[in-house]
DNA sequence: TAGTGTCAGTGCATCGTTACACCGACGACG
DNA sequence: CGTCGTCGGTGTAACGATGCACTGACACTA
């Protein structure tokens, strides 16, 4: 059960090496048919599959590619690490997985490593506004997919980005907390010096602004200790957020846009610390889509981000650009996002309820 | 900014590549302290860092470990899945990602291509009976590395395994709803013909029975259409099963034991659809403690497994088996999981509320 | 002093694939 | 008929690290 090498298959098909090699390569114009086949049935024959770390070393370049998320631990990231393998596997990649944990520093070190290891397209998920930290490596040649965060100006011209339209985002999700009848609504965001938050961020103030309101009026919240959390801590944020917004309640919100589902589920959770119910007392609203939002009680209204089709872009856009259909380099796509109206969000008409009126203050 | 080699390295250090790579593998013992120096000096100058294709293509091994889990859009295998890329890291490795979606065929062909792509260490999350599948490639030499699945006595030798202690889980959940003063306790899992699933199982069994209560008596609800369900469709499944057990209130459980958080997530979406209200009128427990338990609304209940320990064990068993405090091989780590007691598990006196008796009957 | 052993370090073939440079044969063209 | 171009295919030297088999120097022993 040996390896079954390039040159069986030379000497099973009475070939040279090379030969088979080029018919591995697309090279197959400089052989006459009879040749090709016999070459195509004897790989079939001897069950032959190329050396990786062979081809590897002959050409810089590996098969793999480098997927950078903050954290498969937050189950946005998760999904998405899922669907990515998928899109991968289709094209006969395999998945490198590396956590940075939103560490710009791990982020940098991960693709150095990555590059190092021959490893040429990287999708980073990242929402740093600037990627100079990584732009000594992308001048040498790597494919650069950057997911979750729109091209920047400064941005290397050969880095691609795929992302939704956070900023149609903010502004669906505002929107349609004002057609509910909300002119109170908070804004919860953690940091957010990201370029992808700061436009969910925008999306917010252009709703806010076009129903006549002012959005210094409205709260906002951005974090504790500035980047103090994670991903995965993302709910906590959400959390502390509901706590310390609903510590008075003669100024509290009774609508809510959450930065993401996590932290709109975290926000519930604290909601529910303070006796308040949402969906009843005070609307919330996430964004994502993440599985968890459909199955939360109340299931959660949130704004969709498409990641299947997202996860594939990245992927054949990381993998084989410069192929037919492929963009531009440089440029940047943005998905649509969807808004899906669950029962975390109510009339605001219905919000003045009796509980949220004559519940104790916690202590 | 080419490559450094190790032959660059033997320049500087004035010595042959071979000496180099004689410090590299910890043959020091072999050359004098100077030269060691030397050469440790050359590397730190110049920033070497071994080629692993070249590494891997000389021995046929590669520093990579492979991680096969049922999905990673699973929360509990997200989070699994970063515990081990942290574990890893510290070791020096990388992971590479699989997802196989619970499909035994798909675990072969992951198993072997990874085998045939150099890496040797494996950790596979896996819950079949037998191994099989891929037991022609462990004979070769692979260290495989099961989680979520004990050692069963067909298993090839070399087999570790490290895993919670399912049965001492499901009895410790059951035994929770019975002090609770509950005695219909429904079991609610999909296929059991998985290893920890029938651990899970047997443990409850034992709990009721222990109790002096017959499981004759209690519902076990087990999956539509065998295993028509993957992984991320737990929730779906434990959905499914709130509607089914719940269409008959005169003989519906007051409790119940799901197989994962996910399921009891899923089931207390069920229970809401038919208006029910989980921690108040029926009793619902999980197993995995997913970040998500610990946020939803009632919180769950549920039985923790110590993931990041499991996850540290799991690569170190994989990656440097046979070093001085690694287990036999062979063995079997079952480690004890927690009980952790959150809201959505309420005393069986309180259970029988208005709500639940005057429901009107889902259309 | 010849013989044996140890120590520190080196030469070289090798892993499987690739692509450049080459080669022979045949056809076409002036 | 000689020459050139093209086609189909091959020889070979890398890519970078490894480890066996070896060597030269020195020490110790009989």
């Amino acid at each position: 059960m040996a390896r079954v090498t390039i040159q069986d298959v030379a000497q099973a098909a009475n070939v040279s090496p090379s030969s088979v090699s080029n018919f591995l390569n697309d090279r197959q114009d400089r052989m006459v048919a009879a040749t090709r086949d016999r070459i195509e049935a004897a790989i079939a024959e001897l069950g032959y599959r190329p050396n990786r770390a062979a081809r590897q070393l002959r050409n810089g370049k590996s098969q793999t590619v480098g997927l950078v998320v903050p954290s498969v631990g937050n189950p946005f990231w998760g999904a998405f690490a899922h669907e990515v393998e998928i899109a991968a596997l289709a094209l006969g990649c395999s998945v490198l997985l590396c956590n940075s944990e939103r560490d710009p520093d791990r982020e940098r070190r991960y693709v150095e490593e990555l590059w190092e290891d021959g490893v040429r397209s990287i999708i980073l998920c990242t929402s740093l506004p600037s990627l100079d930290h990584v732009s000594h490596v992308i001048s040498e040649g790597l494919r650069l997919v950057t997911f979750d965060r729109p091209a920047q100006p400064h941005d290397p011209e050969s880095v691609v980005s795929i992302s939704v339209d956070n900023n149609v985002g903010g502004h669906v999700a505002t929107t349609h907390l004002l057609e509910l009848g909300h002119t109170n609504i908070a804004f919860v965001s953690g940091s957010i010096r990201s370029v992808n938050r700061s436009a969910r961020y925008r999306g917010y103030c252009d709703a806010i602004e076009a129903a006549g309101l002012n959005v210094a009026d409205m709260p906002h919240w951005a974090g504790l200790e500035a980047d103090q959390f994670g991903d995965v801590e993302a709910s906590e944020l959400g959390r502390a957020a509901a706590l310390e917004l609903f510590a008075d309640r003669a100024t509290a919100p009774t609508a809510v846009v959450a930065i993401n589902d996590m932290t709109a589920l975290g926000f519930c959770r604290g909601l529910r610390d303070m006796g308040l119910k949402v969906g009843q007392d005070v609307s919330v609203i996430g964004f994502d889509d993440i599985i968890l939002a459909d199955l939360y009680d109340p299931p959660l209204t949130t704004v969709r981000q498409p990641i299947t089709r997202m996860a594939q872009l990245a992927v054949s856009e990381a993998v084989e650009r410069g192929s037919s259909e492929s963009t531009d380099p440089g440029s940047s796509v943005l998905l649509r996002p969807e808004l899906v109206v669950r029962e975390s969000t109510a009339l605001y008409a219905n919000t003045i309820s009796d509980s949220f009126l004559h519940v104790p203050a916690t202590p």
